[in-house]
RNA sequence: GGGGGCGUAGUUCAGUUUUGGUUAGAACGCCGGCCUGUCAAGCCGGAGGUCGCGAGUUCAAGUCUCGUCGCUCCCGCCA
């Protein structure tokens, strides 16, 4: 018995011939007599009919049938009178009238049913992550996923970029994440680490003169995770020669046009509108707004500064900021609503949230009195007050208020209804840092990594106020998302040291971590840049999903553990000894 | 490392606070019977529980206390 079809392709054009279909049994009506079973594979639905006045002995047969048995039929493709079609399936002119039946193989009973909307903890699909494979939705974003791989790759294919494979055993770096060690058993004592991102080997194919090179890569951060970072996660890893930021930008603009006519059958408009570092913090509070609505912040230091209202005005003499956001016509939000809303600003260290209710003569609020006529005019005038309208001030450091009214935006846009969810609204920020200080290790880090090229007229600026640098750098942000990051790197030498050096490293360090960096950057490198999308972010958002673990098909816990193999585990003695390690457990 | 939520039948939940108290319920699924046109088939019947785990308080714990494990969301972290 061989398969002449799948399970969603037959139709009233089909009729009267014999087939042999193959799949699963999704669901069984048994009538006693006559015995309806859904047959189904990864491409759909077919119904097979087990009728025992035609076939007595295949009909005895099709009663030990249960769900998910694996069978093959073979049989007659029957139309469906009228009334009997269902057009809930692709498949639902037709129905298949079996001569023959094979159990492939029997089955438990399925520990949650096979199908979309089912109510199962996450825990239950990923100890069953087999079964929860074969729920349709979830075939479909491990599709959808491999089709948005393959317009990747036939679109840089196209554009002259080569696939080339970098090592997973590679070195340390400091900087940046955790590395995922590896131990070396013909090296005892000595590690590899795992890949946080193939950075460094691309730009040395750059330099190599490959000038577009690019790959769908696994990548290894041993941070902890979220519904949007797994452990292990797949980059679209590129680089190109003789490129400026705008040759990127355009190449990753085409790209993922082809990936949404290819994968939704969708028009994005590119280019994609941008938006500087600077610009998107101060109107939005965020390095990756989401753009889907309006609602900005508003800074409002400069007038709440020789105001009577001294939390305000002493934040902004210390050097902090007020900003304000207007929640248009919110003037309904309860006590306890605006409680709430205090409590969700306080996880991003925010001390208050102090708000306004705009009423047509007058301000109901707890601050209302420290301000003049003047001021509230000036307060109105810049955050647009309208009777009807609540607002919300933060006034702490930059960062805090930035992070928390960014945050509170991003909330309030879906508490509103705000959002457009069938919209998927790109952009580019660009011009960011290059450095930012890090309080705890009292020293300068790199925003994006110790690579990024800095502007040329800003050079200078590294040894007198490295903050000011800007850098190359640039972020693909999708509804909120980032989904890609990239910049110009350094390809001079001279330029590298110096911003090693910035970055507190002396020149030990950076010859022994770097050197191989530095000496190919001595050896006639290219200008070059480039970009790496998060695979698995992508692949959320063309499925619609909320977590990335939907679009991977074995994915991690929070624990970052594996569900299906119990990974991690420990480890004989013999591979102990054999890589040279001793376990320490450390009682806490 | 920290904060929030969750953990009771195969699954999703109710019961836990207020009030610790007989035999822990429902739905779906499962099993059996009936049933020849369903497509979430229908009707009748039935089975199914280490209340995550471990201590403690108590005459008595799903319920109270402590600890612990797991899942999840977030903060920190993620160049």
């Amino acid at each position: 018995m061989r398969k002449t079809h799948h399970c969603n392709e037959l139709s009233a054009a089909d009729i009267g011939n014999e087939v042999v279909l193959m799949g699963w049994v999704h669901r069984r009506r048994d009538h006693g007599g006559v015995i309806f079973i859904d047959l189904r594979d990864r491409e759909g639905l077919t119904q097979i009919v087990f009728n025992p006045d035609l076939e007595k002995t295949v009909h005895g047969k099709a009663h030990d049938l249960r769900s998910e048995y694996v069978i093959g039929i073979r049989g007659q493709v029957e139309g469906r009178p009228g009334d009997m079609v269902n057009p809930k399936l692709k498949t639902g002119e037709i129905e298949i009238l079996v001569t023959e039946l094979k159990i492939l193989n029997s089955a438990e009973t399925p520990v949650f049913q096979i199908e979309d909307e089912i109510d199962v903890s996450e825990a239950v699909r990923l100890k069953h992550r087999h079964l929860d494979l074969r729920r349709p939705k979830i075939q479909k974003n491990i599709i959808t996923r491999h089709k948005a791989g393959m317009a990747v790759r036939n679109y840089l294919n196209a554009n002259g970029f080569l696939d080339i494979e970098t090592p997973v055993l590679t070195k340390s770096t400091p900087e940046g994440a955790r590395d995922y060690l590896v131990p070396s058993r013909v090296n005892p004592g000595q590690f590899y680490a795992l890949p946080q991102s193939p950075q460094l080997f691309k730009q040395l194919l750059m330099v190599s003169g490959f000038e577009k090179y690019y790959q769908i890569v696994r990548c290894f951060r041993d941070e902890d995770l979220r519904a949007d970072r797994q452990p292990e996660f797949t980059q679209i890893d590129m680089e190109m020669s003789f490129v400026g930021e705008e040759d990127v930008m355009s190449i990753s603009e085409g790209m993922i046009k082809a990936v949404f006519k290819e994968v939704l059958d969708k028009d994005l408009k590119v280019p994609f509108p941008r938006l500087t570092y600077a610009e998107s913090i101060d109107r939005f509070g965020l390095d990756k707004p989401d753009m889907r609505f309006a609602l900005e912040l508003k800074n409002v230091s400069d007038i709440v500064e020789g105001a009577g209202f001294k939390v305000f005005a002493d934040v902004v003499k210390k050097g902090g900021m007020v900003k304000a956001l207007n929640a248009k016509g919110c003037i309904g939000f309860s006590r306890k609503e605006i409680d709430d809303l205090t409590g969700f600003v306080a996880v991003y260290r925010a001390r208050g949230l102090a708000w306004i209710k705009v009423k047509e003569n007058e301000w109901q609020s707890p601050i209302a009195k420290f301000f003049t006529d003047d001021e509230k005019a000036a307060l109105a005038e810049k955050i647009g007050m309208e009777p009807g309208d609540l607002i919300f001030f933060v006034a702490d450091q930059p960062r805090v208020v930035n992070e928390a009214l960014g945050h509170l935006r991003n909330h309030l846009g879906k508490k509103l209804n705000l959002i457009d969810e069938n919209e998927y609204n790109f952009l580019w920020v660009t011009h960011f840092p290059l450095l930012e200080y890090d309080e705890n290790e009292k020293r300068f880090q790199a925003l994006h990594h110790p690579f990024t090229s800095p502007y040329e007229e800003d050079i200078p600026l590294l040894a007198t106020d490295p903050l000011k640098v800007r850098s190359a750098a640039y972020d693909i942000v999708l509804n909120g998302y980032e989904i890609g990051g990239g910049s110009i790197r350094i390809h001079q030498w001279e330029t590298q040291e110096k911003v090693f050096k910035t970055l507190g490293m002396d020149k030990e360090t950076y010859e022994s971590k770097f050197g191989f960096l530095l000496s190919a950057l001595r050896d006639g490198a290219p200008p070059h840049g480039g970009i790496a999308f998060g695979f698995d972010r992508l692949a959320m958002l063309l499925c619609g999903e909320p977590s990335i673990r939907d679009v991977i098909a074995f994915p991690k816990t929070q624990k970052a553990a594996c569900q299906l193999t119990n990974a991690p585990s420990e480890t004989s003695k013999e591979q102990l000894e054999e890589l040279s390690l001793r376990v320490r457990k450390i009682k806490v």
